[in-house]
DNA sequence: GCTTGACCTGGTGTGCGCTCCAGGCGACAG
DNA sequence: CTGTCGCCTGGAGCGCACACCAGGTCAAGC
């Protein structure tokens, strides 16, 4: 039959079977097609989108916010309304995590400059943890 | 007497009063200096570097993270041998998160300019939630 | 002295995102 | 036919990062 099992689909994603059928449970992916005995297979289509799903979880997106991304881009007609601005919003969120991660990177570079180098070189470095 | 009651520190911090007493028992802050009545009070440089590991918490750095960042700097000599790897680890971390946020954008501005206009205009859009 | 409100400690509860488990079924090898 | 392995479901458990609560203490105002 067409299609990966899944086990493979899990080898093919980097996800657990168990994260896999979770997220079908949550409405992020699938629902699944079923072979007649009842087992998962996952077609290419699936797998795209689950790419899809786990590059903006691994962004850090909520199951909440891509249960609605998921639900609203299968609404009749695709897009209902809500879709773009809510598109705009994750995505202006995205940003500022990306903000916050480069003030952070700042952070600790000037850290790594202040304790980096074998004379204390002057930086912009204004606090310690101790005096 | 000198210093913040635990209320302006809060507001000064944007922290709950149980976050930062949850940070001082979990060592990414203080031991904060207490009243004889045994009030905490905060001074500038406990508030400096609240304002550190709020930065890097909201980066996403974990709590034991930031309890070994915090740990690292107090030791004797500060940054006993490890600091500086520690600390490029983490950086090397936050620009992996900064890389996947990235990614992630361009796939929501795909999204965003396959279904923000009027016509469907050709885009490197590959996969829909549907067929 | 008394009230009132902010703060104390220790412990429990909560939401998220999985992860693990038990008990049972499907499918293929021998 | 039987064994074995992978997959099924429903439900419980877990680690993280707090949030909440009870019962008591401190301190400023009247």
């Amino acid at each position: 039959m067409t299609g990966l099992d899944p086990g493979a689909a899990a080898a093919a994603t980097g996800l657990t079977l168990d994260t896999l059928r979770y997220y079908e449970r949550e409405g992020l992916i699938g629902p699944i097609k079923r072979t007649d005995g009842g087992r998962r297979r996952y077609d290419d289509h699936d797998l795209a989108w689950i790419g899809i799903i786990t590059c903006l979880r691994e962004a850090g997106l909520g199951i909440g916010d891509l249960r609605q991304f998921t639900t609203i881009l299968r609404a009749q007609p695709p897009g209902a309304g809500n879709l773009v601005p809510f598109l705009r919003e994750r995505r202006a969120e995205l940003e500022q995590r990306i903000h916050r991660l480069q003030v952070a990177v700042r952070v600790l570079d000037d850290k790594i400059a202040y304790y980096g180098v074998d004379e204390n070189l002057p930086t912009t470095h204004a606090w310690d943890a101790n005096d």
